[in-house]
DNA sequence: CTTGGGTTATGATTCAAACTCATTATCCTC
DNA sequence: GAGGATAATGAGTTTGAATCATAACCCAAG
């Protein structure tokens, strides 16, 4: 029986397995192993004597022991979440500005959201987004311009800077269910040379679909662009060319029939994202945790996007 | 910084610092060495990078960071606590019987508020106390008519029983402010020769003062019993003879100046409680929280009581 | 000032828990 | 029955949390 007692690491793999409805999918959320996550779980069940979830039906199902595990975990974690804030707070004086430096448009579907809460956990945090869209926005890091940048790629050793990462989405082409495209299962580099492409008003390096495929295949169709991405999806939706999205963005519009959406390349077109610290800011748990909270938040609000 | 996260362990170990005022005594209570607890604190506080506890002044004080984490600890364990009792409850059907054998007279003075308490987090047990005084309850558990035992010496290899300690406490002489004895700093067993002693009506094995000091020393002074503390200490007041008990019993008596208390022998005399469970008993957790929380409870509210 | 009791700190060592890795088992769907 | 996704398992490794033994500290009393 006994052995060891339960520790909030449990209630926090409780929680996880709880949202993400599958051992493998939490432990990415954790960032642990799939077997970590199965040893864990049947030292906890051992240790109760009794099982906590049923893992043969998907999403795994709670048992009523489970399930009061995880009510506590719920009601306890937020508890504890706050008491980490405030001794955060106590402890390195008050909080300093948190610029975030943004380089795509798409970003902000999920920052925004993410902020919101993130200012009601940390009034007293002057957070701000910078919008000018640069390519490149780590030279902001290093002048000080900025304390988080969100960026793609995390360029290897940058001094002095931090990668943290944050998740990781699919890029789907989308066009008219009517489009001749809209029939294929999913979309070549070949597919784009002859349509005309809706793009944010960006270099194509800020581009995932120029920039992972269709640069790298010399291809370089027709453009239009357009600001808005709700503009971009009206163009798509009647067929004025097609376009190149994040998944998430497009949920309801899938629904509602008025755009399809293809995966790019047999395999799809994966992005990851990672917010880039100073080495300095990487230690100040005001900006550890609003990298924490977007995370987290959009692992679970934003549809189709994985952990890393 | 970083590190080790925060856990439930060591929240335990901020209240048990809390109450206690000492590493050393937390560290009694929790099972641990002083030394574990001083790693411990020291890994919290470098995770954080600030002090918790002010150990330089006894009782040690909480900083603000520490008290912050105290409060989290205060809402937090009872919850934990309270979910692993309904857990307990689900995962072994409805609880039995919990009879309780005492050896002792005293033991009532600190039982009854403890089962007062446990009742009311474990309504469905059926508690009870067996009073008939017997010099070895142990057979009771052998025989299946008590659960649990409270006993003095964890008598080595009985099969089938498991030993838990609960605490120590100091047996006191205790006579007239005005009695010849109450010059002395301590009592040697000879000084009860001539003394009229006032004990329970009870067996000499079962009396702390005769089983460890007197009795050994060949002495077997005057008796006079009485089945009530109260009674015990009005004879004592009044000058009839002198006493030995529970140092916790008699806190009252002695601010009042009705009766003073002297250690008996240089070292003064030192008595274990454990509670005796049957193996299977053992298993059951409304009976190891029975003992749990007995044991809280006797640690915090008895003076002069310590742990194993 | 020194001695000694009561406390905490420290470093070396031990031990076990908790992870990862690699593999196998299970289950579900086609 | 094959294949893909998910979970379990066992061995091996790393980590961290204990212990032990000892040193350092603090304070009060001689």
């Amino acid at each position: 029986m006994s052995s060891t007692a339960l520790e909030i690491r449990h209630l926090e793999t409780l929680l996880a397995l709880a949202e993400c409805g599958s051992l493998s999918k939490a432990a990415a959320r954790l960032f642990l192993t799939q077997s970590a996550l199965s040893h864990q779980l049947k030292a906890l069940e051992s240790h109760y004597g009794a099982a906590l979830v049923e893992k043969n039906v998907r999403p795994l199902r709670f048992t009523a022991i489970g399930q009061r595990l995880l009510i506590l975990a719920r009601v306890v974690l937020p508890l504890v979440a706050e008491a980490g804030r405030d001794v955060a707070r106590l402890a390195q004086g008050h909080a300093g500005p948190l610029r975030v430096a943004v380089q795509c448009h798409n970003c902000f579907d999920w920052l925004m959201p993410a902020m919101d809460a993130y200012r009601s956990l940390w009034p007293e945090v002057e957070l701000d987004i910078i919008s000018g869209f640069v390519v490149d926005p780590l030279p902001l890091l290093d002048r000080g311009e900025a304390e988080l940048a969100v960026i793609h790629d995390p360029r290897e050793a940058h001094p002095n800077v931090v990668f943290s990462p944050l998740f990781r989405y699919e890029s789907v082409a989308l066009m008219s269910p009517r489009h001749r495209l809209a029939a294929k299962p999913w979309l070549a580099a070949g597919d784009f040379a002859d349509e005309t492409l809706i793009t944010y008003p960006v270099p194509d390096e800020m581009l995932d679909v120029m920039k992972h495929c269709l640069t790298p295949a010399g291809i370089n169709p027709k453009r239009r662009t357009a600001e808005l991405t709700v503009a971009i999806l009206q163009l798509v939706a009647s067929g004025r060319g097609i376009a190149a999205l994040p998944s998430w963005t497009v949920g309801n519009y899938i629904e509602r029939g008025y755009v399809v959406s293809r995966p790019i390349g047999p395999e799809g077109l994966r992005c990851d994202l990672y917010a880039a610290t100073t080495t300095a800011g990487a230690e100040a748990s005001y900006i550890r945790e609003f990298i924490a909270l977007t995370r987290a938040q959009s692992l679970t609000e934003l549809a189709g996007v994985s952990a890393l």
